[in-house]
RNA sequence: GAGCGUGUAGCUCAGUUGGUUAGAGCGUUACGUUGACAUCGUAGAGGUCAGAGGUUCGAAUCCUCUCACGCUCACCA
């Protein structure tokens, strides 16, 4: 028998099995296996989120105990780890953590600053999930800005090009001022905002007639008509007459639609290009002039006059002084309302005219609404957002953005004619900025210029699936891979990386990208609040590790229930802490009791209270399964703990004690089957919380099981099944319920008499309505040391 | 404004298709334990299950309304 330590040190065995893990290569993909595989869509974190916290990890490890509990199940599992550093989010942390934005500094060398800060993100990642035991295939990685990825997603560009979904239009479109890009609607955040409504006086005939509200007085300059409604007695003349725009005096059209409100400010709505949504509908629908009046800085035009090259709230200011002056500003009103804002910076978002790439979604949204419905959501409640979102669509989605750090389009146009040049595809990725056409255009020129807008981060993200699949080299296997199984994600990205990848997967391959969705929530901290940088509200995951371990913070992890958010709570990660001592000690004494065990030994003779214990672990080793499959590892935890703190460790380990240390002669056979029951038990134990706890099951496993079960590790051994020898007929286990009911009352008559529980009575009457059979009269005695059981004397 | 969700012990939450005195963990109080247990055990206190009404022999559970909170979406220029 080896010695034992007698306490479980967690650092020093955490990164011990790391590192055996990791050399082992325990978490290997085999592509050569047969068996059925589970593959999953790792979420690839933005690696600009330099500050990690408990929300992280909370969300990474609700996938990771599926994966380990699926592993242990027999499947061949995929999991690779991704890393979202492309993109805007990418480039306005540089712009923050370095102070500066895109227009001040050269292309090439932000695009440095971006790959350097990359790497860090990528780093820290990494060291964090291994700490945690995070149980992915680090040989099959990849990055969002990479030659692989890019590659990717430049086919499905060509893709759709050849397939008439992706097209270049000229259209008013969501920009952001501050980032100096075209936005798309999953971009943007809503922000209440209070504002003042202002009155404004405009020119052509009867002045109380001519009042307009409008919260946006800056946009005068691009008023282009006046709306009312055709029921509105008030103005019913007017419909079809012009007005004058006050300070710049040009003449706008009075037009009339049922959606225009009577209630709301005059009742006289000024129509701009453009200020809103509602205004590009208009725009679009009437034909309504164009006067483009703020650029893409967010500074007004020339056409703003005397206010050109003012940004937009100064210009409002200045225009409402003008107003005040003439006289035409009629009073002002309190409001609050609602803006739309950039998501990545929270500027307010403005509506400018240029070219982008557009991916058509809007004609079939009835097909991704379907697409959706045929996911298997876990929690189903999420399901509903995902087909609130798509019916209320209402652009196509905007691919190009403005920016420097992304994937560029495999474009160039002819400078003669202006065709679009596409590469071949065997030529890919290409940067058009460095790279040429391999042909000259149909035109015969042999100029070009190079499209320099990149893609929105989400082009790449939304073939993660497919990303993923090609890190592996044999096509046979790629084909088994996508679509994945499971799609693990927080609810905020419904809309963007899962309706994407939805709409990429619908127009690629005519298929879903994943079977499963698991959808996560976020981590608050103690006081409910959303954990944030800002508000510094969170601890160090590294120090919360280095207190309590990685075991001890998956424990609390799987307290959140999927789809819902969940609050830090130190004392929960301090009860897998406790978890964790009371494993390492329960198996210190099931083993200080088997080291002689021979597992050969003919037959076993079950006593009530083995077989007892044994028929509630087969119960327990269903329910826990059957919540796995689900996706509930908070419940199997739930389940696991009660038998292992309740059934096991507080009954059980007290029944056979008598058994274990007697040292007659005829009670041997009595004590090899409680030996045999604790080696089954305490192994199937340590594999129930495997997937939760995989560290100290780890070391349980190697230290005890594995020169008897011989797997590398627990983690690749088989997941227990009921073992139908131990479903025991009802009446045998409710008889022995009955004396376990006796004994719990005896201890509640020693507790109350404050003795303890080692006290020796000298006789004792059960007074419960329902009395044990007789037969486990020496038992009750032996268990809670009674001389006498009067009721059977 | 619409939709979804939540509201159960001081705190965090379980409560399966409606069925006996509503549960767990943490915290708290008392006592006992150091021969698996830097602990653990036993017990106690603590709940008008958000509120009101209804269905039923019976409701935390089903229905209606109200209130509070959260999320998602849409918004009026």
């Amino acid at each position: 028998m080896q010695a034992i330590a007698k306490n479980y040190n967690f650092q020093e065995r955490e990164k011990y099995w790391q590192e055996y893990w990791e050399k082992e290569n325990i978490y290997k993909f085999d592509e050569n296996s047969e068996k059925e595989i589970f593959s999953v869509d790792t979420p690839p974190p933005y690696v600009s989120a330099a500050h990690l916290h408990a929300g992280h990890i909370m969300s990474y490890s609700q996938a990771e105990f599926v994966v380990r509990y699926k592993r242990m199940q027999g499947f061949n599992v995929y999991y690779p780890m991704g890393f979202d550093d492309n993109g805007l989010p990418t480039e306005r942390y540089v712009e923050k953590k370095y102070n500066i934005d895109k227009s001040r500094v050269k292309r090439d060398e932000f695009i440095k600053l971006c790959l350097q800060e990359t790497k860090i993100g990528a780093q820290n990642y990494r060291d964090l999930w291994t700490a945690l035991g995070i149980s992915v295939d680090w040989t099959k990685t990849y990055s969002t800005i990479n030659e692989h990825s890019r590659k990717i997603s430049q086919w499905s560009f060509l893709d759709l090009y050849k397939k008439s979904k992706v097209q270049r239009k000229e259209e008013p479109i969501y920009w952001c001022p501050k980032c100096q890009t075209a936005l798309a609607q999953a971009d943007l955040d809503d922000k209440e905002e209070k504002s003042k409504l202002n009155y404004i006086q405009f020119g052509g005939g009867d002045k109380n007639k001519f009042v307009i509200a409008t919260t946006r007085p800056e946009l005068l300059p691009a008023c282009v008509a006046l709306f009312v409604n055709p029921e509105d007695k008030r103005y019913k003349e007017l419909i079809g007459k012009k007005a004058t725009v006050p300070i710049f005096n040009h003449q706008v059209p009075i037009l009339s639609e049922e959606s225009v409100d009577m209630e709301f400010g005059t009742g006289l709505m000024m129509v701009c290009t453009w200020g809103d949504a509602e205004d590009v509908r208009k725009w679009k629908e009437y034909k309504l002039d164009t006067r483009k009046i703020v650029n893409e800085a967010g500074k007004l035009t020339d056409l703003a006059g005397k206010y050109a090259g003012l940004e937009l709230m100064k210009a409002r200011e200045q225009i409402i002084a003008d107003l005040q002056k003439q006289k035409l500003l009629i009073k002002q009103v309190d409001i609050s309302h609602v803006m739309n804002t950039h998501d990545r910076c929270g500027t307010p978002a403005e509506f400018i005219i240029t070219k982008q790439w557009f991916i058509d979604i809007l004609s079939n949204k009835a097909k991704f609404l379907k697409q959706g419905e045929k996911l298997n959501w876990f929690p189903d409640s999420m399901k509903r957002r995902y087909g609130d979102w798509v019916e209320a669509l209402k652009w196509d989605w905007c691919i190009s953005r403005d920016r420097y750090y992304g994937v560029p389009f495999p474009v160039w146009y002819c400078k003669q004619c202006g065709r679009e040049m596409l590469p071949e595809e065997k030529d890919l990725p290409v940067d058009p900025t460095v790279d040429k056409p391999k042909e000259k255009c149909q035109c015969g020129s042999n100029d070009f210029i190079p499209e320099k807008q990149v893609m929105d981060t989400w082009m790449t993200s939304s073939l993660t699936p497919l990303i993923a699949s090609k890190l592996v080299n044999k096509k046979s296997v790629q084909m088994k891979l996508y679509p994945a199984t499971l799609r693990p994600q927080a609810f905020e990205i419904i809309r963007t990386w899962l309706f994407y990848t939805v709409v990429k997967s619908y127009y690629h391959h005519n298929q879903l990208p994943f079977e499963d969705v698991m959808i996560s929530g976020h981590g608050l901290d103690d006081k409910g609040r959303k954990i944030s940088k800002s508000l510094g509200n969170f601890k160090d995951p590294n120090i919360i590790l280095k207190q309590y371990g990685s075991d001890a913070l998956r424990y609390w992890a799987t307290g959140a229930k999927l789809g819902e958010n969940m609050r830090y709570n130190e004392q929960e990660i301090q009860k897998g802490k406790r978890t964790v001592t009371k494993l390492w000690n329960a198996s210190k004494f099931t083993w200080s009791h088997l080291s002689e065990i021979d597992l050969n030994k003919a037959k076993v003779n079950l006593e009530d209270a083995d077989k007892w214990v044994l028929f509630k672990l087969n119960q327990t080793i269903k329910e826990a399964t059957d919540s796995y499959e689900q996706y509930s590892y908070s419940k199997a935890r739930d389940i696991i703990d009660e038998f292992f703190w309740g059934d096991f460790t507080d009954n059980y380990l007290e029944f056979i004690k008598y058994r274990l240390y007697s040292e007659d002669p005829k009670m041997e056979e009595s004590k090899n089957a409680a030996r045999h029951s604790l080696y089954y038990l305490m192994l199937t134990i340590i594999k129930l919380y495997a997937p939760i706890l995989p560290f100290i099951t780890e070391e349980i496993y190697q230290m005890f099981y594995k020169k008897t079960e011989g797997d590398k590790s627990i983690h690749l051994s088989q997941w227990p099944e009921i073992n139908k020898k131990w479903n025991f007929d009802d009446k045998t286990i409710n008889e022995f319920e009955k004396a376990v009911a006796a004994i719990a009352e005896v201890r509640k008559y020693k507790s109350e008499r404050q003795l303890s529980m080692g006290k020796e009575l000298n006789e004792y009457r059960i007074v419960l309505k329902e009395l044990p059979d007789k037969k486990y009269k020496e038992f009750i005695k032996n268990t809670v040391r009674i001389k006498k059981l009067l009721n059977y004397e």
